[in-house]
DNA sequence: TGTACATCAGTGAACGCGCGTTCACTGATGTAC
DNA sequence: TGTACATCAGTGAACGCGCGTTCACTGATGTAC
């Protein structure tokens, strides 16, 4: 903890202002969090902000990168089958999805409210649907090839999807206790499969 | 036009701030809009806002209330049916949510950006949701009373539809171009379909 | 290994911009007589 | 109907608060010799 070289020591305080970050953002959203409010919560003086970041905008942007590094959504995964006519593997899917908007609550809902107001996010924001979309899209493809159809286009089908797993995720966000996970990976999952194939799950 | 009452000139300059805020929301966003942005696109002075709005909040407000008066959701029309084992019915209850959000785009884009920033405004949009869920609680019924099943409880399945016609509509908003209305109102009613009943429209 | 200087992370008070809000003023409408 | 005064909607320049951002300073680490 002593003795620790000044990249170390800047490298402590980079982190310990994400970390901070994170925290105030999903306690008052990233909208209403004043750059003091970071630099309080770090237990920092105010201006070390600027040693590390421009802007709180360029501060999000450091948190996204962190996020896709951690996050290449593990479809090498022994359990990941790309067969959308099977309910386990949409389940698998949205299961992923759950975690991913679980674990990383504070950044995706800064996220969404960088988007509301900036161009710039907006589009990073549609950047990281159409990468997700991208990865399903040929799954999409199985139920197709079964003879099922799918309720829109493939790509309006995908949107929807995202729309209501994301919506939903971020809205029990909110309120935790409102519902178990595991029932809500059940619902989203019965939801889908059906809205995708025209049958139940079972 | 000439010879107006102070009533009525006060009355109009107030239509006129509303109608500028709604042109401005749905331009740039609620957070992004400045008080003087609305007086601007309204030809009034920045001071004359205040003769009638105490802030930004309260203008939100009284949009709210306009709209409130205008969208008491048409329930008595003789298309409306509330058996959702019909897919009719459940294409015309998607319409019409798809038509308010369309008709009212500034004011929920406001609320829903509101919302991100203000507790108050959060509950006002959370409000505004259980008002939906609850004129078709009765409807789900139909559904479970024909021996089919919910994807989840009525309250977790009535959300999940929320979000995902809301949130599509949404979407649909920022680029109108990327799909007709009608071609919407289908493949959302034939998602909402299957999610509900586990089964096909036709 | 020791000394002198350079560099850098961090500090927090102060600065200044942007924007919400005020207020003295204008001109027109309403009211009293 | 006419005159004198009161009231009110609207104006826009000015004020001031909040907060992002800067910067002179401190103390500690790194470097040169």
């Amino acid at each position: 903890m002593t003795a620790m070289s000044r990249k170390e020591k800047a490298a402590e305080t980079e982190t310990a202002l994400k970390e901070a970050a994170k925290r105030v953002f999903a306690a008052k959203g990233y909208l209403n969090t004043k750059i003091t409010d970071i630099t309080a919560e770090a237990g920092r003086a105010a201006g070390s902000f600027y040693n590390h970041f421009a802007s709180k905008e360029e501060l999000l942007e450091a948190l996204l990168e962190d996020l896709a590094a951690a996050s290449d959504v593990d479809a090498a995964s022994p359990e990941h089958i790309p067969d959308f006519t099977d309910p386990q593997a949409v389940r698998w899917h949205v299961c992923a999805y759950w975690d991913f908007h679980r674990d990383n609550a504070a950044t995706m809902l800064a996220l969404r409210q960088a988007a509301m107001v900036s161009d710039e996010f907006a589009r990073t924001y549609a950047r990281f649907g159409a990468a997700q979309a991208a990865d399903l899209l040929d799954h999409l493809g199985y139920i197709t090839a079964a003879g099922m159809e799918l309720p829109a286009s493939e790509r309006v089908t995908l949107a929807m999807m995202a729309e209501l797993v994301n919506g939903f995720a971020h809205t029990w966000l909110l309120d935790p206790s409102a519902i178990s996970e595991e029932e809500a990976v059940d619902a989203l999952t019965r939801f889908v499969y059906r809205g995708f194939t025209g049958r139940d799950v079972r």
